[in-house]
DNA sequence: GTTGATATGTCAACGACACTGACGTATCCC
DNA sequence: GGGATACGTCAGTGTCGTTGACATATCAAC
């Protein structure tokens, strides 16, 4: 037993932990609950809106990379996206080299729709990212990569750094 | 229309919010992975992981409070508080000063359980912020902060001016 | 001391979103 | 032709949230 010194510093380091765990777990609620009221006016949830990000993100994605994306099964993903489809926000066509796939893509509604959940997050972030300054930006940045796993952090690691160092001098 | 350089610096502006977007939901799945798995052995699932985190973190709290945190209803809330209590995680005792509550605490199981769920998150979180360094961290805070409905932010505040301010050159 | 408000619990039904397992179809590739 | 692959779908299940209604115990006030 090194005493209180050690003990202090321990529970300093776990009062950091904590805070920060909660911070993610109000910080993630707030920031859905735009869309989140938004979509529920159409009879839509989450999911809905998973995956007209994505798709929206990668047009003409395939359905099995777009699984992979959201790490759920295809059971699931037909759930909400013969939805989408019905309702004209999402159109399938046949791969060109492959025509088993069928790469998804918005339609205008899909795309006005997305760009109306986007703006109600993009509101809130902008703020976020105004009142606390570009160093913070960039600190978020780096610590919110450190959690990903070796899948997402492959998918965002190269943008994440590309971002950082391009816009940290102009957002400060 | 200003021309390209609006252009470019609003496509900039939004990549910089797309980017963030993405960090926090892979960032929150993966930050709930660990949990996930030890609770999936257990046959209990998220839900139980936030009462078991927040009685933890308020001993004594009482029902009402614990609603307010978590937002949720109280049939909610009793379907994965039951088990807890049965499962000997959680005791009720009654309140000294209105009789009517019922405070909630961990028994010694329960704070059993909660370490182990705590340091499974506790590594990753640990590893994140001594990757990204003591002023990233800072930053960190601030934009969660901001992301914060004003309940939470009330709720943490203070907690977190508090940690960045006395935290902050200890870690760098 | 009855009476109205409050704190909590519970029954019932439902919805969103995930899962497993099984099967079908179209297409690719050898 | 035949096996692998991409995708769809039917059926059943589980977690976690909801609304609505009702019961009980306790507090607080008149």
């Amino acid at each position: 037993m090194d005493g209180r010194n050690t003990a202090g510093l321990l529970y300093l380091r776990e009062e950091e932990i904590r805070l920060a765990m909660e911070l993610l777990f109000y910080g993630y609620r707030d920031f859905t609950a735009g869309p989140d009221a938004i979509l529920a006016e159409l009879g839509m949830g989450r999911a809905h809106h998973r995956v007209l990000y994505f798709v929206g993100r990668h047009p003409g994605i395939t359905v099995s990379e777009l699984l992979a994306i959201l790490r759920i099964t295809k059971q699931s993903l037909g759930r909400v996206l013969q939805p989408l489809i019905a309702g004209g926000y999402v159109v399938q066509s046949p791969g060109r080299s492959d025509r088993r796939q069928r790469l998804l893509s918005l339609t205008p509604a899909g795309v006005a729709l997305e760009r109306r959940l986007f703006e109600s997050q993009r509101a809130l972030l902008a703020r976020a990212f105004r009142e606390a300054g570009g160093p913070a930006v960039e600190g978020f940045r780096k610590v919110m990569l450190g959690l990903l796993g070796p899948e997402a952090r492959a998918r965002l690691g190269l943008r994440a750094s590309l971002t950082g160092a391009r816009v940290a001098g102009k957002v400060a």
